[in-house]
DNA sequence: AATCTTAATGCGAATTATTTGCATTATTAA
DNA sequence: TTAATAATGCAAATAATTCGCATTAAGATT
């Protein structure tokens, strides 16, 4: 059974392995390191796979993936919402105006930088977003 | 005429001064350097000013002050949609995740290795975001 | 394995936020 | 003052997401 690491990854988050919560760690996995997608992306690509699921049922189970850390939620100016699977290390994203490509980047002086900015305010960081909006060299 | 100024910043900006584009422009006015307010409350305190217009016309005005660079518009998790008057500098912001109380700080470090990502990437940077979601000091 | 309990699913309706079409009205240009 | 153009109100349309609830599936209990 190839789903067993899926089942463990459920199990590990108190999410009973299900048919839908399975076929949807299953069409992710397929995905590149990297890659944002939509709701809808997840939608297609379990039709692709012979998958019929409803999109309230997609909906529900990205908010749990999301409230368990398996996901990653943004929103983008004019591209709107997608996830990425929260795999790796953190980063923040660069997005072409033009073309609508996403990238990562890492820059840990960003990481210092923020930690003053909260301590000064004597306050406690809990997470954090940051999108640079760029025309990318393909596009300039 | 008070307008006179609110006239001269909607012609500088090809808008003609009507009395919806005046009124918001006058409620606008009263706000606190900093504030951040929702459409919803732009139409209230328009009907406590005594003038009612109607919400539609309200989202086409902030999106023609968004365009002429008159406000500046975010979407901050679990608050949703904000305006703020694009007067002073540059800066980015603070979201409590429990109190929802946005502040705004600057470091110009952050900027310079904003500009560091781009430049590595070849890309020429248009704008950005950045909010950290923290506990204030209040809500600690 | 049969049954009980609880959680997950599908479906469509409901919500929320926003945009749009169009007839009417206001503003600017001639 | 009239003609041309743009703005407004209103209601309907759209888009994205959530919710209620009856049905089904999963895990626990006997």
């Amino acid at each position: 059974m190839i789903d067993l690491v899926y089942i463990a990854i459920l199990k590990a988050n108190r999410l009973r392995p299900t048919t839908v919560r399975l076929a949807v760690l299953s069409v992710m996995s397929d995905y590149e390191e990297g890659t944002h997608f939509t709701i809808e992306k997840i939608f297609d690509d379990l039709i692709s796979s012979g998958v019929r699921k409803s999109v309230g049922s997609i909906y529900r189970t990205l908010k749990e993936f999301e409230d368990s850390g398996i996901v990653i939620r943004h929103q983008f100016d004019s591209i709107g919402t997608v996830y990425e699977s929260n795999t790796g290390p953190d980063h923040d994203h660069t997005v072409c105006v033009v073309c609508g490509k996403i990238k990562e980047f890492y820059k840990p002086e960003f990481d210092s930088l923020r930690k003053e900015v909260v301590s000064e305010s004597k306050g406690r960081l809990i997470k954090h977003t940051q999108t640079l909006y760029v025309m990318c060299e393909d596009c300039l």
